[in-house]
DNA sequence: CAATCTCGACACCAACACTT
DNA sequence: AAGTGTTGGTGTCGAGATTG
């Protein structure tokens, strides 16, 4: 008794729980605009209200190849902003985004409003933003909160390891993007079946939920005139603190789906780097992921397609022999970490190869059901 | 704040070696 | 001859820093 008090205490100081239904689907709601089963954004209006959404088609070769659609709903539109709206959706070069950058794509869409809205929309849960939900969920571990979490805005940007500026804080560009990923967070819907958790396509009823809602939040000593819309949609502004809720949460005392991940995560930015390269998060959230789908039986040992792989780290480029150069030196990232124990390739037929990956269940778990 | 600068990482391409 | 993997050069992108 006393012992399983003391390990249970132990187990939440050293590793922090992660919804596994989340997890199930988060590399697929992070697909990129050059993932092949995604479908083009489209503005779309029903009975409910308008929305710009984006849909990730199933893939049937694989059942953790789910469809999911992340959708933004557009409320409060008058006829005229809906025509306004669809105006500048047609400036939009959705060609241009793939093959030279989002930037490119938007660049004849001036007003920021819309520019933001659609460069939300098709960078939604880039790795930046994958790790603030992380970041979220071991801060729900330790304040014992249940899914409310408190954090200050300059302790998360620290985590995130930006550098602050002269007069300690942080410069107003890095501010900005993160309340526009928390904003992001919040207003993006997930739409996918409720049946996922089983892993099963019987009774496909909608789920629709997004990451985390923004609950409150706070500023520090002057008290300015703050709008969380206004300020991700045309200005420079972050609130000091924030409260939310994340809306998958499972945990120890619930049903008991989720992952465990060390408590020593790392989610610096790598400095320079464009936020969608960071395949270190991408591949430690896809192993998490197989980890729920595949629940291997010595809990250990994994083995995923080097097809699936690639295109669950987005390596998608036509350089081959690069995206396998940059896959096994994320390998090595997570094997020096201590994700990963070992991996190796094991030939398959014909040209499908397989990875095999043992991983240290001390970093990464599946937590066992009840 | 916004404009400008810097730099690492990338895509793309061409050239090349090697295999089948 | 066609396919596969490797290498290095070039231009571009985007993140973060700097500056006014």
């Amino acid at each position: 008794m006393q012992r399983a008090v003391q390990a249970k205490g132990l187990e939440q100081r050293t590793s922090f729980p992660v919804d596994g239904q989340l997890l199930m689907v988060l590399p697929r709601a992070a697909a990129s605009i050059k993932h092949p089963d995604i479908r083009l954004p489209i503005l779309r209006a029903d009975e409910d209200g308008y929305y710009l959404e984006m849909r990730v088609e199933a893939d049937p070769q694989d059942s953790s190849e789910v469809a999911v659609t992340r959708r933004v709903p557009l409320d409060h539109l008058s006829a005229e902003e809906w025509q306004e709206l669809k105006t500048q959706y047609a400036n939009l070069d959705l060609q241009a985004c793939a093959d030279r950058g989002i930037s490119r794509g938007l660049e004849k869409i001036h007003d920021r409003k819309i520019q933001r809205l659609f460069m939300a929309l098709l960078t939604f849960l880039n790795p930046r933003q994958v790790s603030i939900v992380l970041y979220l969920y071991k801060l729900a571990a330790q304040q014992d909160n249940g899914p409310l979490v408190s954090f200050r805005s300059n302790d998360l940007l620290s985590s995130l390891g930006y550098t602050r500026t002269k007069d300690g804080g942080f410069a107003s560009k890095l501010r900005s993007q993160l309340n526009r990923d928390l904003v992001a967070l919040h207003r993006t819907e997930l739409v996918l079946a409720q049946s996922l958790r089983k892993g099963n396509a019987m009774g496909a009823k909608v789920m629709i939920k997004s990451i985390l809602r923004i609950r409150d939040y706070e500023i520090d000593n002057v008290p300015r005139d703050f709008d969380l819309a206004k300020a991700a949609d045309y200005t420079y502004e972050l609130a000091d603190a924030y409260t939310v809720s994340l809306e998958f949460f499972d945990g120890p005392g619930r049903s008991g789906d989720y992952v465990l991940f060390a408590s020593d995560l790392d989610i610096s930015q790598k400095l320079g780097s464009n936020a969608r390269c960071d395949y270190k998060t991408k591949l430690l959230i896809y192993l998490a992921s197989r980890l729920k789908w595949d629940a291997p039986q010595d809990g250990q040992y994994l083995i995923v397609s080097k097809q699936y792989l690639l295109k669950n780290l987005d390596l998608l480029g036509s350089n081959s022999s690069r995206n396998n150069q940059i896959f096994w030196r994320t390998v090595e990232e997570l094997r020096q970490e201590g994700y990963i124990l070992g991996a190796q390739e094991l030939p398959g037929k014909k040209k499908i190869t397989s990875v095999q990956f043992q991983l240290n269940s001390d970093k990464l778990r599946c937590h066992d059901k009840p």
